[in-house]
DNA sequence: CTACAAATGCAACAATCTTTGCTTTAGACT
DNA sequence: AGTCTAAAGCAAAGATTGTTGCATTTGTAG
């Protein structure tokens, strides 16, 4: 979405200067994972000065959660099909093919290291999301906003940050299918 | 379970000074995360020389996966109730109250940065573990171990390491009756 | 297009982390 | 006990990271 750090000077040098960050953080987190990635380290890549990063951000957790939230929210429409099911199923699909991007993958194995405590802009528009497409389908849908989170959202982001390798084209379609089983 | 770095004296000096870098570990862990904790923050803590962490594990987070797994394989004896749904009632009321502990909780959070290239122990552990209990009951089982892994593990690593304070007495039992409901 | 000030760049400094060669301590085996 | 040597401790050097004051560039408002 923006920036953490508020610029009055958003465009220009300071817009370049903010992309090649952007792209070095993603090319190395993916390359050496988040633990061996430092901030000169991103400045030198980036042909940045370090005193800008340093400056901008303060430290690497929070340049990191600033770029990840930044990729994770690009405003994407809710599913609307006609039914939960398949808008569930269409938005599992959505998840699951953004993560299988190990740069994106990477990214949420970095941000999981310092979340827990105070409720992530990814986790809280996740609800919010599931929320939105539950409510739409009255009060009797078959399934809750906690389940979703339960048994659609957890196994996804448990793959993804354990075992990535699980994920495949039908990842999605089978959790959404074993959420629906026996009702609905 | 033990050090990675094999110890050809494991007993005696060396195992005190373990044992002392272990607590100092879970203790900074806790009380700054995973993000502000250096080796030489450990090494006072334990009253130990940084030459000698430096030299065992080289950096901090192979030592800190090292420490982690070490917690979470206390050769824990798979519950044996008389049926499936009880065993796994047990099963996952233990992991939960294991991870309600913050230190436990931030432990995962640190190995959660560094997952996914290789199944970590803890990982493996849990897929085996779920494969016995399942497959103590015969092929006719209503759950099969992905199915374990996917609606009881995954959500509760996923709120351990997102959404922590929604982690309760009852989540263990919801998540076992819902992974029921419906069949068996 | 001018002037103001924000943001970057630079350079020197300070602090911290990591490595290395050597010495000392003390497990483990006989 | 005595010997051997793995592992820990120590100290100094080296590398990396983080900070700060000041000069330079350059968005942006008027």
């Amino acid at each position: 979405m923006s920036t953490n750090t508020v610029q009055k000077r958003p465009g220009g040098r300071s817009a370049a200067v903010l992309n090649s960050v952007k792209v070095a953080v993603e090319e190395l987190v993916q390359e050496k994972g988040r633990e061996r990635v430092t901030i000169p380290m991103v400045a030198e890549r980036a042909g940045v000065n370090p005193t800008s990063v340093y400056r901008r951000w303060g430290d690497l957790q929070t340049m990191i959660n600033d770029i990840a939230t930044y990729r994770l929210d690009p405003a994407r429409p809710i599913p609307q099909l006609g039914s939960l099911k398949s808008d569930l199923t269409q938005w599992a699909r959505e998840i699951v093919e953004h993560y299988r991007n190990p740069t994106n993958a990477a990214l949420l194995r970095g941000g999981a290291a310092s979340a827990g405590e105070t409720e992530s802009d990814c986790t809280r528009n996740r609800r919010a999301e599931a929320g939105m497409m539950v409510e739409r389908y009255g009060d009797e849908s078959p399934v809750t906003p906690d389940e979703v989170l339960d048994q659609l959202v957890a196994p996804i982001i448990y793959r993804v940050i354990f075992l990535p390798w699980t994920l495949d084209d039908h990842t999605a379609d089978e959790l959404v299918d074993r959420l629906f089983a026996g009702r609905g």
